[in-house]
DNA sequence: CGTCGGAGATTAAGCGCTTAATCAGCAGGG
DNA sequence: CCCTGCTGATTAAGCGCTTAATCTCCGACG
């Protein structure tokens, strides 16, 4: 392994010299310069990434809490944080907390702050507690999707508006027609499904519709499935399933077939997020678009603020309100699994 | 930030005594160490991890190379690869190099070594000689899934029969009775697809059977839709579609039922890899499965035992051939995309 | 009673890099 | 000719942790 200082020994300067060299820092002369340069490229020298992290007080990484990377909304939003971040120069390590605070505490409690200057969160299932803990410690941390403008978390986080979602889906399935709705309500515990059902609510009650049954599910396709199954067992003369997530739509879809519907002919079915699936489904899944890649930007940016202002101001920096960046809307996706109602 | 010093003299020994209870080293009396041990926890101590890798000449974490975490099988892979490295006590950097040889290399450039002690490579279209680089520079590496467990590729690797899985798949339809069949391979330029392809022409061979029509396409569902509507196309009277992979043959249902074709009914699809999307596809794909879990423990097993063995010896170790481990045998999955062919 | 061995601690060096402080020249102004 | 002010470099301390080497007791053994 070549280190800095045999580069230096090898350029003939000092250690110092080759360093401010590499930072572009400090004054060095343009032919000392080159010497550097030549001798960095001739040993093929790669600065040791743990060394300058320990010597600079900072990580060039940032952490990612997931609940489980298997769910397919997560490695998109993944892809869009690593841009985003490796265009300030960190690099992004994934921690699956699997749905279980416990975990999620080990991950924050050993790479936070050591290995990490920064904490992304997504709807991990963490203990808030636990959030604030790292927080204190002086290492940032920024929530990638809070569902409430309206009501800020107490910690800095990209908020989207998860009821509005709800509301335009709810309001497409309306326009179209439908009366006969059925929910399929994820189950976990965050108020991130809360928020999309509720806006949903809000569109039947202002069309004067009739509320409809809900079935809570997990999110995933299998979730959807089953919930579906039970819905329009419960009510054969459902028109329509509104999911509070792209997943268990699709898993819904899946029911539909398996009981002779099609879709949207006997079954609209509708979801949110706009997740690649969506577009790939057969018939392709209208859903509610979150701009995911816009999200990622912004809690991103938003991170890097945090890490620097931590690092100005010697501490604390209490004084100044919790941040809170808003994302654009969600927009209505219409594809081909919504169309007006076909009464059976 | 408590450091190790702080917990020190919070318990009146020297920071080595510190050190020492907590990696269970040296000779410590009971009472000593308890006295630590309440320190560490009355303080909330927590060690610097970079400042620990710096020391220790290791850094606790791994890098997996994948080429585009959008693919769904990798962020299954990296659930698994993650779950094993936990248990050896590493971290996982995943960093998609994209399809991009230089994206990967600038990963391997500054993450290998420094930050990571060893690395994972999938089929992520990285230049050997990159890879070459990093190991010389005493950095240990893997590749996850050699298609040929009789061809050493050079580097210590995980093998997977592929070249059984595609003759399996052509077996399986074979048997079933078919003898018009599609073939859409993926057009990555690594071998794994061709492993694959070459099972499942020997397969014919031994059958018999026709070789067929053969469209290359990009490993996703879109590609597979597009090339099953060619090779249909080209062949209305296809009765089975093989893809190399799960995502095209998805691609290729869904190609089917545009087409107004019933899956199995008028057209069989088979895939490789057993994804979880295959399991929940309408109808369920019909595939051959890969040991996922099982190679990700293999490899990283494998890499942990290099990554010792590279800090026994001092430098080199030569002279030991190249390592090879050798899954088990990739399966055939029957479900409900493939059935008697049913000539039209 | 002198000495030896081992348990239980400490000392100190060093991992590779950063950076504030310092220093050596040297040109120009008084 | 001395002092000032630059530029271009060096010095040296330190980031938080590990670890080989060292030291200090103290009981036991001959």
């Amino acid at each position: 392994m070549t280190t800095l200082s045999e580069v230096a020994r090898h350029a003939g300067v000092t250690p110092a010299t080759v360093s401010n060299v590499l930072r572009n820092r400090g004054r060095v002369g343009a032919s000392t310069r080159q010497r550097v340069l030549d001798a960095v490229a001739a040993l093929g020298y790669r600065p040791h990434l743990a060394a300058r992290a320990l010597a600079e007080g900072r990580a060039p990484t940032l952490a990612l809490m997931v609940s489980s990377i298997a769910n397919p909304f997560y490695p998109e939003f993944a892809l869009a944080v690593e841009h985003a971040a490796r265009s300030s120069g960190h690099f992004v390590i994934i921690c699956n907390t699997n749905e279980d605070p416990l975990t999620g505490r080990a991950y924050l409690d050993q790479i936070a702050g050591t290995l990490s200057e920064g904490v992304l969160v997504t709807n991990a299932n963490l203990d808030f507690a636990d959030l604030h803990t790292t927080e204190s410690r002086g290492t940032p941390v920024v929530l990638c999707m809070w569902e409430r403008p309206n009501e800020p978390p107490g910690l800095p986080c990209v908020a989207v508006d998860f009821r509005l979602a709800g509301e335009l889906a709810g309001t497409h399935l309306l326009t179209l027609g439908h009366r006969r709705i059925g929910a399929i309500v994820g189950s976990k515990a965050s108020g991130i499904h809360a928020a999309r059902y509720e806006g949903f609510v809000d569109a039947l009650h202002a069309a004067g519709a009739p509320k409809g049954r809900v079935k809570h599910a997990p999110d995933t396709i299998q979730g959807g499935y089953a919930a579906a199954r039970a819905l329009l067992e419960a009510d054969p003369k459902l028109t329509a399933i509104f999911a509070t997530n792209d997943l268990p739509a699709l898993g819904a879809m899946h029911a539909a077939a398996d009981l002779g519907l099609n879709v949207p002919g006997d079954l609209s079915v509708i979801g949110i997020t706009d997740i690649q699936l969506a577009r790939e489904s057969r018939p392709a899944l209208t859903t509610v678009a979150v701009p995911t890649v816009e999200v990622a930007d912004l809690a991103v940016s938003l991170l890097r603020e945090l890490i620097e202002s931590s690092y100005g101001q010697a501490g604390h920096q209490s004084t100044a309100s919790v941040p809170m960046r808003i994302s654009s809307a969600p927009k209505l996706v219409v594809r081909a699994s919504t169309g007006v109602p076909h009464p059976r």
